[in-house]
DNA sequence: TTTTTATACATCGAACTTCTATGTATATTT
DNA sequence: AAATATACATAGAAGTTCGATGTATAAAAA
């Protein structure tokens, strides 16, 4: 098992970002490795990919930016959740549960909740 | 809850569709009202949606069409499922669950295998 | 009987997505 | 001094969904 879909990667890369961003405050580049750790490689998002996601969020609100200075003297673009992207994420684990429950129906397995 | 993100219908079209015609032939108009059907009206192909995923999934080997005259006098095309189209919704399967143990255990709870 | 609705296929253009490539810049390591 | 890692950004190619539009025929309703 490889690296997954594009279809799959474009389904869950808002949930996932969203996510990473209710734990803690982080920025593109730290998102991309951290989306590589937890995935155990299974979805690496390249620099082309990610940083039109991220102004995507933040112009539907979903996201806010601030740039920092971090100690090693490098400027990055720190995001942060907003309510709003609290709200999507609620709906989106939500609607990723109930296109478990069909695709569980139709390979007529028990539905799993998330 | 209402009808779910573009991003999830595509990721789940391919499997579904594969998933449909693994169990019987079928075609075009009747694959988008058994779709309706199944997910409870939460996913709903237009024509112009449908009818470009199944060429596009004939063209890449997965299906196989026939023109045939139903009882009505309809013509009708009928899509079956191919050998490379049964491996692809194994792996289809397979990444499936592969995203949802991934984002489950982003969400912290128990992975559950479909 | 005429009109409407349902069935059945197809394509077009708008809007949006992912991905690779390219560009810029700075800090760290070799 | 050069190479690598960090950090952001955009452009263009290719692919997607979706509403609109077009064609055609069978069935149902007016």
């Amino acid at each position: 098992m490889e690296k997954l879909s594009k279809e799959l990667i474009g389904a869950s890369s808002t949930p996932i970002i969203l996510s990473i961003l209710t734990k803690n405050e982080s920025y593109g580049y730290e998102i991309i490795q951290n989306i590589k750790e937890i995935t155990g490689g299974k979805i690496e998002f390249g620099e082309g990919t990610l940083y039109p996601v991220l102004h995507k969020l933040e112009k539907k609100g979903l996201i806010q930016s601030s740039w920092k200075v971090a100690e090693s003297g490098r400027k990055r673009k720190y995001y942060k959740i907003s309510n709003e992207g609290k709200k999507e994420l609620k709906i989106e684990k939500e609607n990723w549960n109930t296109i478990n429950q069909i695709i569980s129906k139709i390979w007529k397995v028990e539905p799993n909740l998330i």
